[in-house]
DNA sequence: CGCTTTTGACCCGCGC
DNA sequence: GCGCGGGTCAAAAGCG
């Protein structure tokens, strides 16, 4: 079950690099969300995904988050009726990862602040919160190890960048 | 000195 | 109405 991934391998030669802070590749320091939208293919259809993310929030791209036409009753769970409203129209997407490495802090090429540190009843391992240091950056990326496989990290972005990143500054 | 990190408390939403 | 779970913010300390 489950271990099905089209990609699988992707994330491996994409976050790769990522996983070796040593490496300190700069141009491997910044990747755009459209690396997310393949991602984003097998997150949808990865089981893990709706554990760590939510049953009844639709997935949504980074870009092409028009509300317009999605919403005939696309799948709101039973007893979740009053779900329609017109906050989804806050952009807000939330993308999970889930890699191998030893170090959740995989360098993405933006400035993180942790902002809190939650224990997960159902895991022995804690769940970092992190926020873009830059203001009035709505990203958040929230880190949490597999509570099956500690060799796994489970990395889940919230939102997009306001700000350049400043590897090109 | 500035900024980041760390821990606790507080708040919010939902379920029962 | 209260409890549980999760998430966020705040103040202080540590480090570069």
């Amino acid at each position: 079950m489950a271990g099905n991934y089209p990609n699988t391998n992707m994330s491996d030669s994409t976050f790769g690099s990522l996983n070796s802070p040593e490496s300190n590749n700069a141009n491997q320091s910044n990747f755009e969300f459209s690396d997310f939208f393949e991602l984003n293919e097998w997150v949808e259809e990865d089981p893990a995904f709706l554990i760590y993310g939510y049953p009844q929030t639709p997935i949504r791209a980074a870009t092409e988050v028009n509300d317009a036409g999605g919403s005939s009753s696309h799948h709101e769970g039973p007893g979740n009726g009053d779900s329609g409203n017109d906050r989804e129209r806050e952009v807000r997407e939330k993308v999970a990862f889930k890699t191998k490495s030893d170090v959740e802090i995989l360098e993405d090429g933006y400035k993180w602040r942790k902002y809190g540190k939650k224990m997960v009843k159902n895991s022995p391992n804690p769940r970092n919160y992190y926020r873009c240091s830059a203001e009035g950056c709505p990203v958040k990326k929230r880190i949490e190890r597999d509570r099956e496989d500690p060799k796994y990290v489970i990395t889940t972005y919230e939102g997009i960048h306001n700000h350049q990143g400043p590897s090109q500054l």
